[in-house]
DNA sequence: GATGGTTTCATACAAGTGTTTGAATTGCAA
DNA sequence: TTGCAATTCAAACACTTGTATGAAACCATC
């Protein structure tokens, strides 16, 4: 039975982390928003690093399994191999969708995932190389929807669709401002189609030329 | 006559800044690269916060100086109005081959310009503002350049690209290894080549259609 | 109801932070 | 040289951080 102190430190991390950043976030900040004492967290983690680790552990999980599901329904659906447009909605799909949109149906989970893989924080970087074996299988995925892509496209693909995906989340504030609001970034769905349709178009010209577009102007 | 102090003092902060990012670097640090005493700081800039908010404005502007050059550049020889490829370059450019590429030509400012780009620190977000006004010049050379194509697009088009120009910077490391070294970071013209081509790419199948491409699989 | 392990609590601790201080040192003009 | 302002320096300051401690409270089991 997990203690339930445990359960609420985890949280009120979650939810902190995920608004302010790791920098400016104390223990003091998180038992304070859990309403459970300082030696709370020493006493059930060991250590704040290890809070944070079993922290990341968690969510970096939960999110990995939602974008696989996502995933293998697609590839079910179409006997094995789904179009690339659906591989690429199942990668950048949870989180834009955890981390865009009505607060109400924002997930601290997402942005707390964000925030752990732009701050450079140590707990963290020793463990993120897991992530690499779960983008293989998105890897994998893409190359059985196009066969006749290079593979380091295919990797360049995965790499800016992640790319644009994560930026949005990041720097939404910006595009609003620069748009003056033209941008809509309420409109999560939207959103997707949008990185979703520029990877896939990158990854279909890739399938027409070995080499990307002809370089000029050097 | 500017003291030395007072810029051993910036560059050593530049150095380590881009280097360990802003979270673990201490005053003390600083003070020790720059080989000066640790009260020099605080006599030549009154706190640290404006110590990083005087490296900022200072890159910032030399960054962005350099990428409306090139801008410039482009449109002089265009005759007012430069390709779109071209105009992405410039936007791209200065801060790509700053970052990526052979150590020895690598440069603390583009790194360090990323880290403060990334990591969410207090001094530095109250003026990134104007980075805005700034980027609005780049849009406003790409409406030159795709007069046929909806606002909007463009601004979604800018924001992609610094996208992919940011994160593959951030994530290089991660790319390197996902592609078991495929890919090649090195090559900083082919990184430029394919970020400039798959934003335009973008921009040109906008140009076509109101409306990205069509949504499928909801 | 007593017992003993588990959990909570107030408090203290050591280390590190940015900042301040006041005395030394420097450099230059009179 | 003398005088004075600008600069450097070692030391200390006030504060925050994560962690450790030992007593108190809790709680199921006998």
């Amino acid at each position: 039975m997990l203690s339930d102190t445990r359960s609420a430190i985890l949280t009120a991390a979650e939810r902190l982390y995920a608004a302010r950043g790791f920098a400016d976030v104390t223990l003091r900040d998180i038992v304070a928003e859990a309403n459970v004492n300082l030696a709370a967290v020493n006493y059930h983690f060991g250590s704040k690093d290890e809070l944070i680790t079993e922290l990341f552990v968690s969510r970096s999980l939960a999110t990995n399994r939602e974008r696989l599901n996502e995933l293998k329904a697609a590839e079910a659906a179409g006997g094995g191999r789904a179009p690339i447009d659906q591989v690429l909605r199942a990668l950048v799909g949870p989180t834009l969708r955890g981390c865009l949109g009505p607060d109400e149906q924002r997930s601290d989970a997402a942005r707390f995932m964000i925030r752990a893989s732009v701050e450079a924080i140590a707990p963290i970087h020793k463990i993120r190389n897991r992530e690499i074996d779960h983008l293989r299988k998105f890897a994998a995925a893409m190359r059985r929807s196009l066969a006749s892509v290079d593979e380091v496209e295919i990797y360049w693909g995965l790499h800016f669709a992640l790319a644009m995906a994560h930026q949005t989340i990041r720097d939404s504030e910006r595009l609003q401002k620069l748009s003056e609001g033209r941008c809509d970034l309420d409109d999560v769905d939207g959103v997707i189609d949008r990185v979703v349709a520029v990877a896939a178009t990158a990854l279909g010209a890739a399938a027409k030329a070995d080499k990307p577009a002809a370089r000029r102007g050097r």
